[in-house]
DNA sequence: CAGCATCCCACAAGATACTG
DNA sequence: CAGTATCTTGTGGGATGCTG
């Protein structure tokens, strides 16, 4: 994202697209499930059904859409196999993995960080 | 996050106690707004109003409510000073600049992929 | 099995107004 | 200026049912 004083700026058209398209990008991503989908596919192709199991407490209809979003940005490659019964595929593509890096980072983040938040947590809430 | 098969056994009930805070916090932190304020915030200290200049859209309520979630759970230290009118300044903690890496993390990811990403919603509209 | 459509409710979040 | 409270609305997201 670039800084506020560029933005208004008439000659910067393509700068203040770039960051309102990067905006976009980010509230489609920086979201919880979202993340947490592109965590349970790591390194993995699973089907659509397994996916909803490894996602706890996801329900049909967001891992769907999650699904479809994340599709459309490029960041999972959905594979159908014309069988009866369908089969749906999901795979990270490079660019997820990319994120994935970063998810990995904040889960990373989260355990270190337990015991603190827990202690804060207690103090703020006294 | 601990995997699935360990998560129902009765013996690991702190373990499951230590997931399930784990994923509240990942709840918590995983959202636009807080992930936006923690960027804003920076290496800075800055005012409430000073916040909401910076992190464009969000709204007073919104702001106030994530203010308080990162107080809550130790990113932001909240420091008011007893003068008129009032001045709360908001500064990262050491979890909440450890925590910012892994958000700019991210913001580096979307503007390395922004042309990927930008030619798969493309591709994905026709 | 996976996906889509529909219905519906709860809650997220905006707007507004009032206080220290 | 910062925060809280109240009211209202839009929408996120669950439940259910139908199709290929």
């Amino acid at each position: 994202m670039v800084t506020k004083q560029l933005r208004d700026l008439p000659e910067n058209a393509d700068l203040r697209r770039a960051d309102s398209l990067a905006r976009e990008i980010f509230s489609d991503v920086a979201n919880k499930w979202a993340l947490l989908i592109i965590e349970a596919l790591g390194e993995r192709t699973l089907r659509f059904s397994e996916v909803r199991d490894e996602v706890e407490g996801v329900s049909h209809k967001m891992l769907t859409q999650n699904l479809r979003m994340l599709e459309r940005n490029g960041l999972v490659d959905r594979k159908v196999h014309p069988t009866v019964p369908p089969r749906v595929e999901y795979t990270l593509t490079e660019p997820g993995r990319a994120l994935r890096a970063t998810v990995d980072a904040i889960c990373g983040w989260t355990h270190r960080y337990l015991g603190h938040i827990e202690a804060a947590r207690g103090r703020f809430d006294e």
